[in-house]
This record gives structure tokens, C-alpha cells and sequence, in this order.
DNA sequence: CATCGGGCCATGTGATCACAAACCGTGGCC
DNA sequence: GGCCACGGTTTGTGATCACATGGCCCGATG
């Protein structure tokens, strides 16, 4: 995950990965599951059945599983069983405020970057955003949310940041979709928009507050 | 790395681990290593030399290479050859500003609980530093510099947030070997004066500043 | 003498197996 | 009725093996 040599296609795979390995198959698997919040906090992971799933043998499996507990998307009992983490709340809120440390760095750093043709994606992501709340469509919702602040910190040019980011998203997903199943429809993209007329004005300030209030609103309601 | 629901020993194993597994025991080893410095950067490994050395099968030696691919501390060419990654200057101040960004937030999350035993365990460290230093042993001081931050982080309470950091360390830990070698003796310990004196006046923004400057200074000198 | 090609060797990958430990359900006992 | 012990079954761990691929050295050739 972190900075990996390989490219990191996390959003579906690229065009022309010539011969992705079984393990790296899996693992991509698993984390978009776990990333996009379709996997629920506490879930139990067996390599033989993650290996069924993906028809591998065990060993891809636990190498693909070895690496998610590395990153904290899963975690391992002492016994060696895999599951979804149940972060307490005090983990929710401090990966809230690794978010918030990260990603408004990343924004400030993408700000100066940020043409008009990155915010014309933003504001198609936005509104596919829109439909897909409407549908109460949880995964999918997760998805654009994070392909949106993607997006516009790729433009940072500052990849082991947001492979730090990307982490931080990975380990709160499966809390993620506890989350958003309660969430009110409308107020869904609103500080997007905040976003989005920041990186017009080229407004620092504002850009820096409207990403810290968009990745810690969230959360906050989830820490009840 | 970040936070495997196992505690996590870096600066040596804890006094009754029941029954390490091998791959956590290869894990460690070779962690250890490249955090402090004690494999220079493009340095190559394999599977079945790790094997050997730490008296294991492959089984094992790939899942803890694995792991630290994942991590950032190994790079992986796509034929799957590994080594100790040669990091580019963009890559370093990239880490290096990471480091400011989470340390400081530690630091200034510790010090309302900087108690003075915890001060005196610092200045205990910084003396070992300048042993270490006078030395000319990079390692050590690599360690002990380490041991200092990690000694102040500790008291944040906040594990994710240190867990990112170490990583951090990690990714910079080959380099870090090739800076300290041309470090100046006298210096070495200047900025963790300044942090002393910062937690024991309360002073946040002194507290922020000595942190960053700590954590900047060394490294801006590596990207001639 | 430089460059290209072929073949051997080392290396990573994934499958399979033996083993030990943990989990779970059942039955008996208090 | 509740609690504990026990055995079958599931599960993770680590070793070993077969295989394909990439690297590297050496020799042949222009």
C-alpha cells in the first residue's frame, strides 16, 4: 500500500497490467471491499474461503492478508483469525484527525495545480455523487465520495502522502458504511461545493477549511 | 507497521511474547534494520538468503518481505527482485514534510501530558546521544535519536498517528544512514534541547517549532 | 574490441501437505 | 438449569516442491 513500485490502481485496475500476480489479485480484491465499506466492522476472513472466493491456493491469500493487517485494514487475533477491525471511538477519532492533517495538506498542495479541467471532474464526480445518494446507494456513495478527494489530491504530486491518506480511508471503510447508511441525503455534497468554489478563488484559507469540515463532519456524527 | 492489533516492540522484543512466529521474528529483523540505518539503500535481498540467515523456510522470509514492500521499506521491481529503495530528492522532502506534519501534531498532543519523569527519560536518551555521536556509531545514533521522538510521541495516546510516522521512519531509514555519517558532532542534539526546554515551559508553539525544525533540519541537508 | 545471443543458474510464485492449536457443539455432571 | 470437559472439525503456520521467468556470464561473431 504504501508506496508500493508498482502503480496503484485503486479505482479499477489499468488498461494494460500485463500479468497481475494471484496475490496482488487478491489483494486489490479485498481492499476495495473493505476500502468501499462493503465488508461490515467485525466480519470474519478465512484463507482457505478468501481463496475459494478468488480461486487461489492458501498462499496468495494469506500473503493478501498478511499485507491488509499491515496496513490495519484487517486485524489478527492472537490465534492468528483475520476480521474487520471494530475501531473504538477514540481510533475514529484520531483517524478523523489524520484525515484532516493529510488531506488539507494535500488539498493546499493541489490548489496551485488545480486548473479548470480538474474542477470540471470534481463537479462530475460531485454530481454522480448526487445520483447515487439519491439511490441510498451506501458502496457507491463511499466510492465517488473517495474518487472525488482523489481526484484533486493527485494533483499534489505527492504520492507517499496520499498513499498515507488512502490508508487512513482503508482502516475506517468498514466503519464507513455504518456511517453513511444514516446519513441525511441532502446535505450529502455540501462541502464539495465549499471545495469546489475555493479551488476556483484560489482561496487557501477557505480550501484548507472546507476539506478539514468535509472529512471531519462525517465522522463526527459517528462517535455518538 | 500500522497497527497490527499485536503490541509492537520496535526498539526491542518485549519480555514475555509467548510464541513469535517466524515470519513476525523475520519481520522484526529485518525492520529493525532498515530503521536504523544498517542496509544502505539499493541494497538487494532474497528469499532464500533471508531464509538462511534467520533459519526459516521461504514460507515466512516472502511474507515478511511482503509486508515491508507494503510498507514502503522495500521496493519490489517487477520481477519481483527486492531491495532497499534508492529514494529520489522529490521522495525524501516529500517523507521529510510528512515527518514535520505528524510529529509536530504529536508532539503538541503530548505535551499537556509531559510529566517531569518523562522529561528526565528524555534528557536520559539525549546523553546517550551524545555518547553514541562521539562514537562515530551512525546506527546508534540513528537508534537512540529514534528512541527520543518515539519516548515523547508515546505520551500523545495516539497509536495510528505514531504508527504513521514510524512507517515514515522506515521509508527513511536506508537514506538516513548515508546523512548521519556526515553529520557534524556538535549539532547532534541541538533542536532536542530546544524540545526539552519547550515541554518544560508549556510552550506549544516553541514545542511545534523545535519539532519541525528537528525533524526538517537533518534531512534538507541530505537533498544537495 | 565491442556487441549480440544462448544457455545455465538463481530467484520468485503458487500449490500442496503435515501439524498444532483454536473453536464450537455436544453431552454429562453438579 | 447452568457450567464444564471433551472430541471433531476448522483454521493458521511453515516446509517443500514444481515451474516459469529473469539475470548473468561467456563465448562467438562482425
Amino acid at each position: 500500500m504504501l508506496s508500493s513500485s508498482r502503480s496503484s490502481p485503486i479505482f479499477g485496475p489499468r488498461a494494460s497490467d500485463p500479468a497481475p500476480s494471484a496475490h496482488d489479485r487478491v489483494y486489490r480484491g479485498l481492499r476495495s471491499r473493505i476500502m468501499f465499506g462493503q465488508i461490515a466492522p467485525g466480519e470474519a476472513l478465512t484463507l482457505r474461503g478468501i481463496g475459494r472466493e478468488f480461486d487461489v491456493s492458501m498462499t496468495p491469500a494469506r500473503e493478501a492478508v498478511q499485507r491488509l493487517v499491515a496496513e490495519g485494514a484487517l486485524s489478527m487475533s492472537a490465534s492468528g483469525r483475520v476480521s474487520t477491525p471494530e475501531l473504538s471511538n477514540e481510533r475514529i477519532e484520531e483517524l478523523a484527525a489524520l484525515r484532516a492533517l493529510l488531506e488539507v495538506e494535500l488539498s493546499s498542495r493541489a490548489l496551485p495545480r488545480a486548473h479548470m479541467a480538474l474542477i470540471e471532474r470534481l463537479q462530475t464526480i460531485n454530481s454522480t455523487i448526487s445520483d447515487v445518494v439519491a439511490n441510498r446507494d451506501a458502496v457507491g456513495y463511499i466510492r465517488a465520495n473517495l474518487e472525488f478527494h482523489r481526484t484533486l489530491y493527485l494533483r499534489a504530486q505527492a504520492p507517499a502522502m496520499l498513499a498515507m491518506a488512502e490508508t487512513v480511508w482503508l482502516q475506517l471503510g468498514p466503519t464507513m458504511r455504518a456511517l453513511y447508511t444514516r446519513l441525511r441525503r441532502s446535505e450529502a455534497p455540501h462541502y464539495h461545493r465549499l471545495i469546489i468554489a475555493a479551488l476556483k478563488a484560489g482561496d487557501e484559507p477557505g480550501l484548507r477549511l472546507a476539506v478539514r469540515s468535509d472529512v471531519t463532519q462525517g465522522l463526527r456524527m459517528l462517535v455518538v
